[in-house]
Parts: structure tokens; C-alpha cells; sequence
DNA sequence: GTCTATATCGGGATAGAC
DNA sequence: GTCTATCCCGATATAGAC
């Protein structure tokens, strides 16, 4: 809560903070500089002082949405537990991340505009973000636990899950999320309860929720 | 398949085929009328003789996204079934709808754009999509046939599941995404086969699966 | 109903003073 | 590291000939 920021200065943190609400509501494309620039109260040249490009602020965000989850992978690789375990804490975690986050970073990973211009470092990011919930899907599904499905498929529809998170005027909270998932994903759904203890039992390598959030730079 | 143009002429239609198409990859914002018109073939003010506005593009776009899906909705109203098994025809039926139209309808109903301009009456045809949804997830769970949780978060997380389809690189169908939501959401998963069973065999109103697609016109 | 030409505007980015 | 002023471009939309 006490405003984590990342390796970014206050004042690009501002600018993060700022314009993540701003692409949130609005979608990347129809979030102009002089936008951002205004909502914090400076004139709009200033923010190239911190970023080069428009570009690389939607380049920030991607990383500072990618970044935990990415780190929470590794760290439960590290980790002796069934694959739907992890998987469990893994989605938790993430879900909590990207809601709790001072930036808004739900559907920051959707935005079109990363898959037409020149985002290829960003598309890998997301696309190893995407690669861990197959891993764990298909592992999960390998050693019995998920049901008869492509894990590829189950991986897109834990993924789609995410947006709930985005949707303003009805807060879906982080456990409810789990809970559907999860039950649409076991091949013994009266086993969720059970799973979700030893989730939550698990302890990774990092301290805490709140370890460093930024990884990537 | 061969075409259902619905009301619009088959100029206004190439338009719209290949907005959608646009828009689906790059976003509503990053399409540019200039884009649209070079790629159809003709000139950019070409467009303005059949729609006055950019954004009646989208608009019409919208309209043929939740017109069959809500005519659905209507159709089953009529029919005497449990809530649980008109909510598997309706999901099937219209993620169906989206993935076969001839439009790339799916990503239009969550395009940012609709919720910061003049898009009032397009806002309204969403709610009402919504409220399809939530309406048949609470009538099912007073049936006892939804498991315990709240209403408007089972249609949140049925919603989202729509943006399966979008992705381009791996297909998920239909069929893998109801199974995978009604598994959430039953309170006796057991009972899917039954209910896909009952729901395949129900006869709405309208005569098939292809009837008017637009009917907001 | 299509074209060419063009008006008008807003957005990204730079220059240079302070 | 912020400002003002400005460049340049691309985008929506219109005018008017054919």
C-alpha cells in the first residue's frame, strides 16, 4: 500500500500511475500525452523527460504487470508441490497483483496496440506470461487433476478470467475468480477446498506478497 | 454462411466486414477510415456516403454483435424450460453467432471507445446483453441448478469468456468455453451432459439458427 | 456513388529559454 | 526538469467535379 515504487522516480511513477488509470478507461490509442500531462498538472513536453516515447510508457506497464507473476513462476518452480497447488497460488497471487497494484494494470495486457507496432519485447513478455498457465495447466492435467481438455484451452480460459477484474461497476473479487476457474478446471471439483488450503499453505522463496514488483528493467 | 447481409446495402457491408476485421486486430482508435478504404479499395471519402460518422461504424457494429444474442434472449422468454438449460442454448447459440458472422464481431462489445464518447444507445445494448446474462444466472441459481454466489459475478465471468474467441493463435471453441463455464457454475457439474442434452433439443420461436441478425435497426 | 482536393484539428515529438 | 513555442504528420470530415 505505502506506494511501492519500482526503480521508477516519483515523478515516472506519476506519469505511470496517471496515465495506466487514463489507457484503463479510455484504451491506449485514445490516451494522448497532453492527457496524462494535464491529469498531473504539468504541461505536456515534460513527460519526455522521463520517456522517450509514448510507446515506452505502455511499455512500462506491460512490465510492471508481468513482472510479480513472472517472478512468483520461478519462485514456485522452486517449490515441491502438486502443479494445481501452484497453479492456485500462482492465479491468486497474480489476480491480487494486478488489483492491488497502484497501477491499473487490468487490460493492459489486452491492449491491441501491442500486437501492431513494435512491441515484439512486450509480446514475449506477455507471451511468457501466458506460457506459465499452460505449463501449469498441462502439468496439473498430467498428473490427474484437471479434467479431459486441451491445456492450451484451459490456459486461455483462466487467462480471459483476468478482465473480470477490469470491469468497473461490479467488483468480481480476486477468490471468486479462483473459485470458477478452478471448479471448471478439476477434474473433482469437491477437491477445490482442499487445494485452496494447501495454496495457500505453500511457502515460495521470496519473503512476502510485496517483494520487489519490477524484475525485468 | 453465403452472406446474410441484414438491412445494409453490400457497399455499407464490404465497410463493415472490413472494419471489423480492422478492428479486431488493431483496436477501434488505431483504424483509420484511410485504412478501411485502401483496404476494401477505393478512396477514403468513399466511405462518408454510407455512413456519416466513424463512429456510426462502430455503432452499426455493435447493433449486429448483440442483435441476434438479445432476439435470442427473447425467443427463449417464450419457451418453458428450467433457467439453467436456456442459458446453455443462449451461450452456445451466441458465441456461436460471434465466431460465424461474416462481421469479426467479438472484442467490438468490450472496445473502450464505447464508454468515453457518444455511444449512450450502444452502452444501453451491452447492459442489456449483460442483463441477459445475469437474469438467466439468477433465475438458475433460484432453481437450485447454480451453485452458491452472487448473480451479477457468475455473468461477469460468463462475459468474459467470450473474449476466448478472440484470441487469433489458438482456437478455442464454443463448446470448450460453455463446458467450461456451466463446470463453474453448476451446483452438480455431473448434470452438464443432461442439460447440453436438453438444451440442444429446445425449439425457440424463430425457425433456426441463421434468422434476422438485426433487428435494432 | 465515386473521385480529387482541401479544410481543420489534434497528437507526438523537438528546440531552446529558464 | 520544467516551461513556451513550434514542427510535422496523420486523421476526420467536407466541397464540388464527374
Amino acid at each position: 500500500m505505502p506506494a511501492p515504487t519500482s526503480g521508477w522516480s516519483p515523478a515516472a511513477d506519476r506519469i505511470l500511475r496517471t496515465a495506466a488509470e487514463l489507457i484503463a478507461e479510455r484504451g491506449y490509442a485514445a490516451t494522448s500525452t497532453r492527457t496524462i500531462a494535464s491529469a498531473i498538472g504539468v504541461a505536456q513536453p515534460a513527460i519526455y523527460k522521463h520517456f522517450s516515447t509514448k510507446n515506452d510508457i505502455l511499455s512500462a506497464l506491460v512490465g510492471l504487470g508481468v513482472g510479480r507473476p513472472l517472478e512468483l513462476a520461478g519462485e514456485l518452480a522452486r517449490v515441491s508441490a502438486p502443479a494445481i497447488v501452484k497453479l492456485h497460488r500462482w492465479l491468486r497471487e497474480s489476480l491480487e497483483h494486478f488489483r492491488d497494484s497502484p497501477y491499473v494494470l487490468v487490460a493492459i495486457l489486452t491492449t491491441p496496440e501491442l500486437y501492431q507496432e513494435n512491441f515484439a519485447a512486450e509480446r514475449e513478455l506477455i507471451r511468457q506470461f501466458d506460457g506459465v498457465v499452460v505449463d501449469f495447466v498441462r502439468a496439473a492435467q498430467n498428473e490427474g487433476d484437471v479434467r479431459a481438455m486441451k491445456p492450451e484451452s484451459g490456459a486461455r480460459l483462466v487467462i480471459a478470467l483476468f478482465d473480470v477484474l477490469a470491469v468497473p461497476e461490479y467488483q468480481v473479487s480476486p477468490a471468486e475468480i479462483v473459485d470458477f476457474a478452478f471448479t471448471g478446471l478439476l477434474a473433482d471439483p469437491a477437491r477445490l477446498p482442499e487445494i485452496r488450503a494447501a495454496a495457500d499453505a505453500l511457502e515460495p522463496a521470496g519473503i512476502d506478497g510485496d517483494a520487489v514488483v519490477n524484475a525485468i528493467d
